[in-house]
RNA sequence: GGUCGGUUGGCCGAGUGGCUAGGCAACGGUCUGCAAAACCGUCUACGGCGGUUCGAAUCCGCCAUCGACCUCCA
C-alpha cells in the first residue's frame, strides 16, 4: 500500500506521514470552548479529525487522540479587566460557571455522539490542568521568554522573534504584525503590543481564579494547549489539528511556547480544516445565520427548510475535502441526503448478492483506488466518488448485468464495511430497532400488498393502483419485483 | 492597509499541463399492465484578458470578484 500523505501547514506541502514512534501516533486537536451550544462550525474539525483518527487506526496505528475542553474561558481582550467569557455568561444566566461548563460539555458530547464521532482517548479540561499550566509558565520564565508584571505573565514575542521565527505557521512577518496591531493599549503593562498573556491576574470580580506564584489568576488562552498536549503526548508529538481560524495567533503562540518550554518545536505535523459558510456568507451570530447542531437536527431554524439527520450532515461534510471551504445550503444538504440514501441502499443490497463463477467487475482495483484516495491527504470526496462507482457495480450485479465471484464478493463486502462504516464513520439510522407497533404496521402493509398481488393476478388495475397509491400517499414507497414486492417507509 | 486562499457545468463539489471525477436535478431509452427502483445514454464546465507550450481549466502576468486571518471564534 502507498504511503499515507498529509498536508502540513507548517511546510505548506503534502508530506509522507512518519510517526515519531513506529506504530504509534499522538494527535491533539483544539476542542470547544464550552460557553454555548455546539454549532455547525464545531462539527467540521470534529468530523475531519474523527476521519483521521479512524483512518490511522484502520491502517494499523495505535493512536492516542487528545481533544481538550476549554472551560476556563479566554480573555475577552487585553484591556478587559479580566472577566472571561464563561464568567460573563454565568452572570447573565445566574449560574455557577462550572454549571455552565457542565451543561454545554454535556450537550457537546451528545451532539458529537449523534454525528457518530468517536470519543477521543483523552478529553482533558483546562480547569483540571492549572498546575501543569503554571509549570509551563514557570518554564517560559526560566528560559527567559516570559516576564511577570503586576501579577500577570506575558510572553516576550520580540525577544522570541530575535532568536526564533515567530509567524512561520501562519506566514506572518513580525514587521507586518507591528504595523497591523491595533493600539489602544498604550498604557498596557506589556513590553510590546505583540506580547500575549500566558497567565493573567484575576480582578476582584473575576470568579474563576486559582492561586499561583504570581498571585490569584487564571491561565492565558494559549497556555492550556501547550500544557495538556505535551503532558499526554510528550514533546514533540506527531499531529496537531484545529480550525484554520486558530492558526493565528493560537497555534503560532503554541509553537513559541513550546520552543520556550522545551527548546524545540512541539509538533511535527500541523493540520487545519477549512471553515463553513452559509449561503456564501460567513457564519456568525451577528449575521443571524448561526445554526446550532440541535437546530439542524430538529429543523428549528428559520433558514432550514427541514430537519437533517446527523448522518446527512456528516456525509455532506465528507463530500468536500477538509481543506476546502464548504458552503452550506438547503439544496446542497438535500442532495447529500439523497446520495447517502442511494449509497446505503446499495450497501444493503450487497448482503443479498449471489456470487457467480467469474467477476466482470474489478473489485481489487476499486479497493486500491479507495486507499489511494484516503492516502492522498484524506481525500474523502474522491473516496466517495469511488464508492459510488462501486454502487453501480453492486446494482449491475443485482440486476444480473454483471457478475462477481465469491472471493470478490467477500472483498466487496469488506470494502464497504471498512470504508463506509469504519472509516467514513457513517451509519444507517433507519435500523433503530422495530418496536412492536412498527412490527404490526409492517404486517398490515404486507397484508395490503399481498391483496394487491391478488388484484394484479386478476388484472384489476383499479384496485391494484388504489392500494399502491394510497400507501404512497401515506408515505410508503412501493416497488414491484419479480418475486412480489418491496416497500419502505419514507419519512 | 498587510498576509493568505478561492472563483469549475442548473446546484453541490473533486481534479490540476493532453486521458469520463462523483453526487443531486433535468431529459431520452430499457424494464414494467402503468409506475417506482435499478440500469443505459444525454447535458461535457473550468471568472476576464494576455503570455509560455505541440497542447492550459491546470504554469506565468495583469485585471475583476468573493472570502478568511490580522480581535474571541471551529
Amino acid at each position: 500500500m502507498s504511503d499515507f500523505i498529509i498536508y502540513n501547514t507548517l511546510s505548506r506541502k503534502k508530506e509522507v506521514f512518519v510517526p515519531i514512534n513506529p506504530g504509534h501516533v499522538g494527535m491533539y486537536v483544539c476542542g470547544p470552548t464550552v460557553y454555548g451550544e455546539a454549532h455547525l462550525g464545531h462539527s467540521r474539525p470534529a468530523i475531519t479529525f474523527d476521519l483521521l483518527f479512524r483512518y490511522l487506526k484502520h491502517i494499523g496505528y495505535k493512536v492516542r487522540y487528545v481533544r481538550n475542553i476549554t472551560d476556563v474561558g479566554h480573555l475577552v481582550n487585553d484591556a478587559d479587566e479580566g472577566e472571561d467569557k464563561i464568567a460573563r455568561k454565568a452572570k447573565v444566566e445566574e449560574l455557577e460557571p462550572m454549571e455552565i461548563v457542565q451543561m454545554y460539555t454535556n450537550s457537546y458530547r451528545r451532539n458529537m455522539l449523534q454525528l457518530n464521532i468517536l470519543p477521543p482517548s483523552i478529553e482533558p479540561t483546562a480547569s483540571g490542568h492549572i498546575i501543569e499550566q503554571i509549570a509551563a509558565v514557570e518554564q517560559m520564565i526560566a528560559s527567559g521568554f516570559a516576564y511577570e508584571v503586576n501579577g500577570s505573565v506575558y510572553f516576550d514575542v520580540e525577544k522570541y522573534a530575535s532568536v526564533h521565527s515567530y509567524g512561520k505557521l501562519s506566514g506572518r512577518k513580525i514587521e507586518d504584525l507591528y504595523t497591523n496591531t491595533r493600539d489602544l493599549d498604550t498604557q498596557s503593562e506589556k513590553k510590546s503590543s505583540l506580547d500575549f498573556a500566558v497567565w493573567k491576574k484575576a480582578a476582584p470580580e473575576h470568579i474563576m481564579r486559582w492561586p499561583s506564584p504570581w498571585g490569584e489568576g487564571f491561565p492565558g488562552w494559549h497556555t492550556e494547549c501547550t500544557a495538556m498536549s505535551t503532558k499526554y503526548l510528550g514533546e514533540p508529538f506527531d499531529i496537531h489539528g484545529g480550525g484554520l481560524d486558530l492558526m493565528f495567533p493560537h497555534h503560532e503562540a503554541e509553537i513559541a511556547q513550546g520552543v520556550a518550554c522545551f527548546g524545540h518545536e512541539p509538533v511535527h505535523y500541523w493540520m487545519h480544516n477549512n471553515l463553513i459558510t452559509i449561503n456564501g456568507q460567513k457564519m456568525g451570530k451577528s449575521l443571524g445565520n448561526f445554526i446550532t447542531l440541535d437546530e439542524l437536527f430538529f429543523g428549528s431554524h428559520a433558514m432550514l427548510e427541514k430537519a437533517y439527520l446527523p448522518m446527512c450532515i456528516r456525509f455532506f461534510m465528507l463530500q468536500a475535502h477538509y481543506r476546502s471551504p464548504l458552503d452550506f445550503s438547503n439544496e446542497a444538504l438535500q442532495a447529500a441526503e439523497k446520495g447517502l440514501e442511494r449509497l446505503f441502499k446499495a450497501v444493503s443490497l450487497l448482503e443479498g448478492l449471489k456470487p457467480g463463477e467469474q467477476s466482470s467487475i474489478d473489485v481489487p482495483g476499486l479497493r486500491e483506488k479507495c486507499y489511494a484516495a484516503m492516502n492522498d491527504d484524506m481525500n474523502s470526496p474522491i473516496l466517495i466518488a469511488h464508492l459510488f462507482d462501486g454502487v453501480k457495480m453492486i446494482n449491475s450485479v443485482n440486476d444480473g448485468k454483471a457478475t462477481v465471484n465469491s472471493a470478490d464478493l467477500e472483498l466487496l463486502k469488506k470494502l464497504y464495511q471498512d470504508f463506509v462504516f469504519d472509516i467514513l464513520g457513517l451509519k444507517s439510522e433507519s435500523e433503530a430497532g422495530g418496536s412492536e407497533s412498527q412490527e404490526v404496521l409492517g404486517n398490515v402493509v404486507d397484508l395490503l400488498l399481498n391483496l394487491r398481488i391478488e388484484a394484479k393476478k386478476n388484472k384489476d388495475w383499479v384496485l391494484s393502483d388504489k392500494i399502491r397509491n394510497s400507501l404512497t400517499e401515506l408515505g410508503f414507497e412501493i416497488k414491484d419485483t419479480k418475486e412480489g414486492f418491496e416497500w419502505e417507509l419514507k419519512k
